[in-house]
Formats: C-alpha cells, sequence, structure tokens
DNA sequence: ATGCCGGATGTTATCCGA
C-alpha cells in the first residue's frame, strides 16, 4: 500500500497541482489537510475520475480534512467523541477503514501564540485525540494517523531553534502532547528528507524559505508496529513543493507491505 | 534554479497560517 499525508492549504486552489501529483505518484491512500472547502464542494468527481473514493469533512472557510482511497473506505467517522471547540468543533479529523487499515488524517490547532486561548486549545485537543485513539487501538487493527500535527517533535525539526524561544510548536508542552500518543504505542515513521538533512514537510511561503531550506518538520505519520513494521520506504515528496503555485507543505509518501508479507 | 506570501471572504481590508 502506497500511504500519503498532504496538506495541500486548499484543495481548490490546489486542484491542478492535486490532480497530477495523484496520477504520476500513485499513492493507494491519501490523508489530505486544510482543504478549506464548504461542506459539499470537494472536488470529488475530479479525482473519482482517477479512481479515488473521498471522505470529506468540512466547516467552510479555514481548516477541512479529507481521506482518499481507491483500495476502498469504510467506517468513515468524522471529528471524534469529546472533540474540543474553539468554541464550537472544527473539521480537524476524520477517520476511515481502507483495506483493513484504519486511517486518520488529522489538522492539529495552530495554537498561535503559547498565551493565547487558542494554545490551550491545541492541547486540549491533543488529550481528546489521544483518548479517542486509545479507544481505536484496542480494536488492534493497523492503524495510521497522519496529518499536520503542528508540532515539531525535536529541535533538529526546526531550521533555526533559537527564533522559536517564545513560540508555539516548539514547547514542552506540545511535544509532550506527541510523547503522549507514542505511550499509546504509536510509532513515529521518519521520512527521508530529499535534500539536505532534515525530513522537513513545511517552509514558510514568505523570503525563500524553501530555496534556502528553512522549513520544519510538523507533518507526521503516528503508526501502530503492525503498520511501521511493513514500512519499506517513507519520503518528503519536495518536488511537489516547487514551481508554481504550491502548498507551503510537501507531502510525505510512504510504500508499505501488509503485515505478515514477507 | 526551488526565488523573496498566499488563500479565504467579500470588508478592494482583514483574518489566518507557524
Amino acid at each position: 500500500m502506497r500511504l500519503a499525508t498532504w496538506n495541500v492549504n486548499s484543495v481548490k486552489a490546489r486542484l491542478p497541482r492535486l490532480l497530477d501529483w495523484l496520477a504520476g505518484t500513485g499513492p493507494d491512500v491519501v490523508c489530505l489537510q486544510e482543504t478549506k472547502c464548504p461542506d459539499g464542494s470537494f472536488p470529488a468527481d475530479e479525482v473519482g475520475e482517477l479512481g479515488y473514493a473521498v471522505a470529506s469533512h468540512s466547516d467552510g472557510r479555514w481548516n477541512g480534512v479529507a481521506v482518499l482511497s481507491r483500495i476502498g473506505l469504510t467506517d468513515v467517522a468524522v471529528g471524534f467523541p469529546g472533540e474540543p471547540g474553539f468554541p464550537q468543533p472544527e473539521a480537524r479529523a476524520i477517520a476511515a477503514t481502507c483495506a483493513g487499515t484504519r486511517v486518520w488524517s488529522i489538522y492539529v490547532p495552530n495554537g498561535r501564540t503559547p498565551d493565547s486561548p487558542h494554545y490551550r486549545y491545541k492541547l486540549d485537543w491533543f488529550a481528546g485525540l489521544r483518548d479517542a485513539l486509545a479507544t481505536e487501538l484496542g480494536g488492534g487493527a493497523p492503524l495510521a494517523v497522519c496529518g499536520d500535527f503542528n508540532v515539531a517533535p525535536t529541535d533538529a525539526d526546526v531550521w533555526d531553534p533559537s527564533l522559536f524561544a517564545e513560540s508555539t510548536h516548539v514547547t514542552p508542552a506540545e511535544r509532550q502532547a506527541l510523547a503522549d500518543l507514542r505511550d499509546l504505542g504509536l510509532v513515529d515513521v521518519v521520512p527521508t528528507p530529499m535534500k539536505g538533512p532534515h525530513p522537513y514537510t513545511y517552509w514558510d511561503y514568505r523570503a525563500g524559505m524553501f530555496h534556502q531550506n528553512k522549513g520544519m518538520r510538523i507533518d507526521l505519520v503516528y503508526a501502530t508496529p503492525s503498520l511501521a513494521d511493513g514500512v519499506r520506504s517513507a519520503y518528503v515528496d519536495r518536488e511537489a513543493r516547487k514551481g508554481k503555485g504550491p502548498s507551503d507543505h510537501a507531502p510525505i509518501v510512504i510504500d508499505v507491505e501488509p503485515a505478515g508479507a514477507a
């Protein structure tokens, strides 16, 4: 199975690039974040022509997550029980089963600044996610939580940690929230960078950050050992960050063999 | 070259992102 995750920063603005990328990369399952499309406006017909079924969760101007699959898409769950809101619940999580693998696409709240109510919301959201995953993991199926976690796991995952001294994405509490997910038994599937030593997945649009490779690793795949043990390759597709009209995030592409395969 | 912010709404400004 080829599994991918990509924060597209508007599926409408990115549609031509998304379709080209799907056709060229051929993922079986794709998690999307920041689709930014109102309910019912996801371009399901266009991706359907490439063989993908779509499960989408939207709330209008911002946020929005989806799962695309060409190997089956069942048991779709939108959000999760007890999901915190700001103040209303937002479209930040969707899950589906694809050929026996449980796949979550998540878009964690940004947090804005550490003294913002949005930061407390971010931590509460992580705690709710952890509880929801703990329930699902009891089932024992291979599972992957894919998406924009909006936390750099270590200082090596930020191009200049000193610039983030007073910022979100690197605070101990946010990194503890990631550790709490790993404590459920989930494994960080770290992709290979296509350039440089760091598997960054995000580069700000401004000031030539991409061409200077000043990025962050904030898009993650957390998988059960039953899935992670089958991973044969994982890479950041930085080619998708180049050229005209890219998202500010690059996709992660993972090839995984089913449990029990040679 | 990968190149100096972009997408959304709809306020031709403002919010959001990390």
